[in-house]
DNA sequence: GTCTATATAGTGATAGAC
DNA sequence: GTCTATCACTATATAGAC
């Protein structure tokens, strides 16, 4: 079996990677349960058989993908090493991961911005959620330590997470427009990426040293 | 007259306006015609009379947009100040002209992400304009030259844009998730604006010493 | 310049045959 | 489980009356 997991799929699992695939691509309004179908190679009428409505299936892939993401985020935050390699290896993993899937935030931002009830429903579902809290608190926790200790300049836990966040997200929101714009390569892109990766790093280890 | 604006204005403006509020708010996909003459209390028909196609109402928007912001930033660009006055007043101007327009770093993002056709328009437009090339060499050299006075770390001129870049358009894309995810009110939003502009001109700064 | 009316096509969703 | 057929709706765009 030359692919064992495209050979073995389902109807239904095909249905959403495909459906992922295209909202990843091209957002929730902007693709039509017909494209997917088409595109899966079926008829439009299985795909409301299975997830019964757009919003949906579209919930179900953004709610997974969410997840996934905050699941990195936590895992990143828990550390026992020094503030700057604990800041360093964040990065790093936040590269990687994102890496390997770069269109997810912009997927994330466009419906997070563009639809105020999916911002409710993410608040329902994961910030008021104690296990967030915490590790956010504990986060708060270290910088003041480190400030105390003399090592960090004077930044609130809070701003150094909107920090690596945008330069980390910003990243992968303007590779298309990296690529087409200066006519780079895939593998030219990849580089770009590594590189950003290692000024980023670089930016923010000393931007926040005391 | 209380509002000459307002009472001069033709419907071809006034559609024109109303066509950008919601664009801006909803993107290009979510917004119909059908809804732009509703708001303008016109018919449908006359929103196509002036414009024609709802693609060309859009990309008339969208090109006075680009041009606005390019505008600003080529303005940025020619500074006779240190280089560290020169980032701090940069980093300032864009943070105010986006405080008058938040929604704008958001609408043009959108549009070039998840179309490829616009990235190509943009790019006969504007990237191949010699003034602009003109303007990043500029940049360039003074890069360099901040660099042999030893008063810059070793970065490439493109990599503080992008840093600028990300750290700027991200804090205004994030808003949205910022007010409702943490539920502020739009007093705290501003405060919070006028805050990041502050620790990204300090991080900034810190971060491209030598 | 602004309207009504309509052509044409696409959408999400469901009913019912197999 | 998958299909065909179809409904009700909305979309963009245009033709033609006033």
């Amino acid at each position: 079996m030359v692919n064992d997991k495209m050979v073995n799929e389902t109807m239904e699992t095909r249905i959403r990677e495909v459906a992922q695939e295209l909202f990843f691509k091209q957002g929730y309004a902007a693709t039509s349960t017909t494209q997917i179908a088409k595109e899966v190679g079926c008829t439009q009428a299985l795909v409301h058989y299975y997830y019964r409505t757009k919003e949906n299936l579209f919930r179900q892939i953004f709610l997974e993908q969410i997840e996934a993401a905050l699941n990195v985020i936590s895992r990143s935050l828990v550390s026992e090493e020094s503030f700057e390699n604990f800041l360093r290896s964040a990065i790093s993993l936040y590269f990687d991961t994102l890496m390997q899937n770069p269109r997810l935030p912009y997927f994330v931002l466009e419906e997070l911005v563009s639809n105020p009830e999916r911002r409710k429903y993410l608040r329902e579902h994961f910030v008021k959620k104690p296990g967030y809290v915490m590790l956010y608190m504990q986060l708060e926790a270290r910088v003041k330590a480190e400030q105390q200790a003399g090592r960090l300049a004077k930044i609130d836990a809070f701003d150094i997470m909107m920090s690596v966040a945008s330069l980390t997200v910003f990243t992968f929101i303007s590779l298309p427009m990296y690529q087409d714009l200066l006519s780079r390569t895939d593998e030219q892109v990849r580089e770009f990426v590594h590189h950003r990766k290692e000024e980023v790093t670089r930016l923010v280890l000393q931007g926040v040293r005391a």
